[in-house]
DNA sequence: TGGACGATTGACT
DNA sequence: GTCAATCGTCCAA
């Protein structure tokens, strides 16, 4: 991860040799969904275009759910849906929100059991023009909610299910942050479960989300 | 088969 | 602070 974190500068494209020389998820932690969370924080997301850009972003703010979750989308067990929180961790979950956002999940715990971890927000590290693009914004609104994240960083339904351990949507593992810089609270805009302090943030990031 | 309801966002007062 | 946009999903009928 340190020779990883050396070789991305901002504004730089086309990094040959990233993907292959970082450290890719490792399903052992991501099998339970709050370790998972915590794990994912700090960690880096890597979205490689079709013309061969990489995006590459950290992530600052995630969400945890679980099956016995009152507020998952897997609280009721698995339907057409959510079937890839049932699959193997480290994949991706995406859904519609509101009808009009799409949203990343990493998939969580073992194969049968439906969790997962929510990226809220980002921090946008390499190709932000491409991403200001892709946005049709700039600066602070660029990454900052989980609905804003994917626009930013083209991810839609066509990644459903997608092993994040390959391009061209990867998560490089940071492992876990310090205690101190992290940030539980309660999940933002559910209507279940309300009280749960899942949703972890990194201390002092500006690119957590506002509401 | 219909209708209520979101793991949200942007525009506006 | 309020509110509309917009549509897939789920459950009741």
């Amino acid at each position: 991860m340190q020779v990883i974190l050396a070789q991305l500068k901002p504004e730089r494209e086309g990094f040959g040799g990233i993907v292959a020389s970082m450290e890719l998820l490792d399903a052992a932690n991501l099998a339970e969904p709050v370790s998972a969370a915590r794990h994912l924080l700090g960690s880096l997301l890597l979205r490689t275009l079709t013309d061969g850009t990489v995006l590459t972003a950290r992530i600052v703010e995630v969400e945890a759910y679980f099956q016995e979750d009152p507020a998952s989308h897997t609280f009721a067990g698995p339907t057409r849906r959510n079937v890839a929180m049932f699959g193997p961790p480290g994949h991706a979950y995406i859904y519609l929100s509101y009808g009009l956002h799409w949203c990343l999940n990493v998939t969580a715990g073992p194969v049968g059991y439906g969790a997962g971890v929510l990226i809220r927000a980002v921090e946008p590290l390499t190709g932000v023009a491409r991403m200001e693009e892709l946005r049709g914004r700039a600066g602070r609104e660029l990454a900052n909610g989980p609905g804003k994240l994917t626009r930013a960083l083209a991810v839609g339904p066509e990644l459903y299910g997608h092993d994040l351990r390959l391009a061209p949507l990867q998560v490089a593992d940071a492992g876990q942050l310090a205690e101190a810089q992290v940030i539980a609270s309660p999940r933002i805009g559910i209507s279940r479960a309300k009280d749960e302090l899942l949703r972890f943030h990194m201390k002092d990031s500006v690119h957590v989300s506002r509401r």
